[in-house]
DNA sequence: AAATTAATGAGTCATTATGACACAATGATA
DNA sequence: TATCATTGTGTCATAATGACTCATTAATTT
């Protein structure tokens, strides 16, 4: 079979005319034992979005998602993980993108590529709150975070991606390690086990829990004992960097 | 935080013009106990790629890699799953692509989006080989079932596609059933077992397979033997369309 | 027709993983 | 000094896993 006109390959049977591609950003953000998601109130105040962007002419889509983080977190160089790229054609044109054209005289005719339909590669990560200086963007008055129950109303389908992103990184909880970032340099296992329990949604026992984190084989016992709270003195532990990394690659065990 | 003029967003540290998508297809054969992928070669038959193609204007990807699959195969509706999202900015002008349009006096200006880079979505299916009558698209000479081992020079980072490709599929494998589209309707334990340790690369104990796939629920045991092989006939099974789609969407337990 | 053969069905058994729970030790607080 | 909540450690029953055994059986050979 040859090619005859390009007319012929481009036309044949469907009208080719490239959508676009963006990032969207899933920031959970933990905090008091709380999951919370940052997100972004559109300029008219009605709707909130999750923190994304176009992805650059030279950039790779991992670049652009921790481009967007950077921005909007002011946090550099932490783990942000692809879960899933949505691609339904009714992820069409930005209405808030194209109100805020509008509104500032910005006019696309509907051949203009900023015109066009999206698909959106998304990424996760789990930061830690405190650490999180929220910006808006471009197109939003307010950058903040978010309880993730309730959700309030939310641009396309932004809802449904934040609930792929959870699943996504509770079923990882079972092949990678979580929580270098989250945690100081030195930590008790409850601190740890806080941190499962959150991003599960239900309580773990303290006993297993134990047993399961050690035969990770990613964390160094300290001798010192944390003081401070009320009493009997837990063990401090700290990730060991080189096995923590090392998990982070080839993953670990299974199961919670 | 404002928007002032559209370039003031759109060149902000950035050159932003947007990459397109495609999808390239892993299609793996099953064929005598051994793993085949679909490949095409180019009309100057120097290269090999993937199957794979643009994404329709209004098109969603799934159905974009369904299309591509149909026209390379035949094959209609069945299992395609989305793996990964390939966004590395060296994935560029499809040389390929670019070559043919030029042995055929098309030429389009550096500004053309088919003159830009590609973000490729990628996904994989498993089906029977001898179902499929390979058929090349416009821009190559053959499409057949290529050895996974060892494979020939591919196009641009296809063969790191294939190989995550693999890695997927072997992961998936503890979460999701296989079979139902690569067997007769009645098959026997020992059928199912090959597809297994086909994909996975390895032998797998009979009798501990039996038990764990028994333990899937989603087997309907038959009365009849099947009979025309030597020595002791085994019984027949077949999958339970109901109980296999369902595990299929809601997962199965755990590790081969 | 009987013996042979090799694959099958159905188990056993040791080891490991998991979930639920128990209890003594400890260190701040009363 | 006694209290008390939390911690470190361990037990126990159950489930899952990997390696293996053995009688059964249907086609093939003798």
């Amino acid at each position: 079979m040859k090619l005859k006109t390009i007319e012929d390959f481009f036309l044949h049977g469907h009208q080719f005319n490239l959508p676009g591609v963006s990032v969207d950003n899933v920031i959970f953000g933990f905090h008091e034992n709380q999951l919370k998601v940052l997100l972004l109130q559109s300029l008219d105040k009605n709707i909130w979005m999750l923190p994304g962007g176009f992805v650059g002419k030279k950039e790779h889509i991992d670049e652009a998602a921790s481009r967007i983080l950077k921005d909007r977190t002011g946090l550099d160089i932490i783990f942000l993980k692809q879960f899933y790229t949505f691609g339904s054609p009714l992820r069409s044109n930005n209405k808030i993108l194209v109100k805020a054209l509008e509104s500032l005289n910005q006019k696309y005719d509907k051949d203009h590529w900023i015109m066009q339909r999206f698909i959106t590669v998304g990424y996760y990560s789990l930061v830690e709150y405190a650490n999180v200086n929220p910006q808006p963007d471009e197109f939003s008055s307010v950058c903040e975070w978010y309880d993730l129950d309730p959700l309030p109303e939310l641009l396309l389908d932004h809802k449904e991606i934040i609930y792929k992103a959870l699943d996504e990184m509770r079923l990882n909880l079972n092949y990678q390690p979580i929580g270098y970032n989250l945690l100081p340099k030195e930590f008790t296992m409850k601190n740890l086990q806080s941190i499962y329990e959150t991003i599960l949604g239900r309580k773990l026992d303290r006993g297993n829990f134990n047993r399961k984190i050690l035969s990770y084989d990613i964390l160094d016992k300290k001798e010192k004992h944390y003081s401070g709270g009320a009493h009997k003195a837990p063990y401090l532990y700290s990730f060991n960097k080189k096995k923590y990394f090392k998990a982070l690659e080839n993953g670990l065990g299974r199961d919670f």
